[in-house]
DNA sequence: TCTGGGGTCCTAGGACCC
DNA sequence: TCTGGGGTCCTAGGACCC
């Protein structure tokens, strides 16, 4: 259901622009059968579901056979990455054509700030309608966008206004939209948090509010607490970041609960510590922090870290660290069985690294790249091993906006 | 419901230094 | 020799997000 709810708004001039059912609205797009249905892009497990899907209860990350019982009719497709990431390329084309303060939060999600344009353009809320009219133009998708004088907010309404809506916060009606809406709303509260918080009753961020900034504290910590705090009275100071870089880079893998050889969980080590580094290289990254992340038989979690002495690219040093990790764990591992791995090297600068021989490029690592070069770009995304394991030949390397 | 892959930020204790 | 404060780095775990 569209919706339009604009309200006069003198300050607000931030805007959260978020694509709607992203992967399923370019296969909508792409295919006009899919127009109407419920349509889940993933096997395995959900990567995305159409709107029509949704209703039936299909959520992201959902596995497959349970999205299959919920929605029988279901039309399940694989990802087709290049086409997302063409597409999340032409929408942030159309929002820095709109202003230069772009913050991309993911591949389909970004934080811009427009106060500057209030003059020039108009206000925020015009802005906000034309974009969202040149992204259906242009991109032919829908995008909902929320505007209000912080980002917490924006992203609030925009959750809100949700599928293909607008929602301006007035300042002066901010605590009004604020304080009615469920404490799950509040970016960053997730199931653990929620239930404390419903446990003492409060469900609602007006009760937050009024709880009192020690109440919270002791419920919760002192980071989350104050924090939780501040947003409850509408405090958000953060401004929009332009270019944020990435901190760290993993890749991991899931296994079923058969007992592996040590022999296999060393091949399996190797491969993602390469991967990892290979991306690194193409990105031009060195990390000094290896972290081995494992998920027992009993999908408990558990991880490993080291930090060598210089940051590095190279594939022998790194992966010298986390066979050490894994050999540490390795009696653990015999008790309790494994069920995924994982690698990820934290700590990551700029310093110089060595180019890729030729001989070691390989179109599984290019694709790995030109991900990792959106990523780069728009923060961390919801891009996936699975869907990389769905590898199209000949996809094209991401042409990225300056 | 037998559960993927890639990230961020925060906390807390211990080592170590001034 | 003992006590104290303040700071940074490392490690491990946890919550959360897309």
């Amino acid at each position: 259901m569209p919706c339009e709810h604009v309200y006069v708004s003198p300050g607000a001039s931030i805007l959260h622009a978020d694509l709607d059912a992203f992967y399923a609205s370019v296969e909508q797009r792409d295919d006009p059968r899919l127009r109407g249905r419920p349509v889940i892009v993933g096997g395995g497990v959900v990567l995305a579901a159409s709107y029509e899907a949704k209703a039936r209860g299909v959520r992201s990350a959902m596995g497959g056979q349970q999205a299959r019982r919920l929605c029988p009719d279901a039309i399940v497709v694989p990802p087709r990455m290049s086409a997302y990431t063409a597409a999340s390329r032409a929408v942030f084309e159309v929002f820095r054509q709109t202003t230069p303060l772009v913050e991309g939060i993911s591949i389909d999600e970004a934080f811009l700030d427009v106060g500057g344009l209030r003059r020039l353009v108009g206000p925020p809320a015009d802005v906000a309608a034309r974009l969202r009219r040149e992204v259906r133009e242009r991109v032919h998708l829908p995008i909902t966008v929320g505007v209000a004088r912080t980002k917490f907010l924006a992203k609030v309404a925009s959750g809100v206004a949700k599928p293909d809506g607008l929602l301006v916060v007035a300042p002066d009606a901010e605590v009004a939209f604020l304080h009615p809406l469920p404490v799950e709303r509040l970016w960053g509260v997730g199931p653990v948090t929620s239930a404390k918080l419903r446990e003492h009753r409060i469900r609602t961020v007006g009760e937050v509010a009024r709880l009192g900034e020690a109440a919270l504290v002791s419920l919760l910590g002192s980071g989350a607490g104050r924090h939780l705090h501040a947003l409850a009275h509408n405090r958000d100071p953060r401004a929009v970041q332009v270019g944020r870089r990435r901190g760290s880079m993993g890749a991991q893998h899931a296994l079923s609960r058969t007992p592996r050889a040590p022999a296999e969980l060393d091949a399996i080590l190797a491969g993602l510590v390469d991967r990892v580094t290979r991306r690194m290289r193409a990105a031009g990254r060195s990390g000094r922090t290896v972290v081995l992340r494992l998920r027992f038989g009993d999908y408990s979690r558990a991880t490993r870290s080291h930090t060598i002495g210089k940051a590095t690219a190279d594939t022998t040093p790194l992966l010298a660290a986390a066979r050490a990790l894994l050999r540490a764990a390795q009696s653990e591992i015999d008790s309790r069985g494994v069920t995924l791995i994982g690698v990820s090297v934290g700590n990551l600068d700029d310093s110089p690294v060595q180019p890729e021989l030729p001989f070691h490029r390989d179109p599984g690592a290019e694709l790995d790249a030109a991900v990792d070069a959106v990523r780069d770009r728009f923060g961390s995304t919801a891009l996936t091993r699975a869907v990389l394991l769905g590898r199209e030949p000949g996809v094209e390397m991401p042409l990225l906006p300056d």
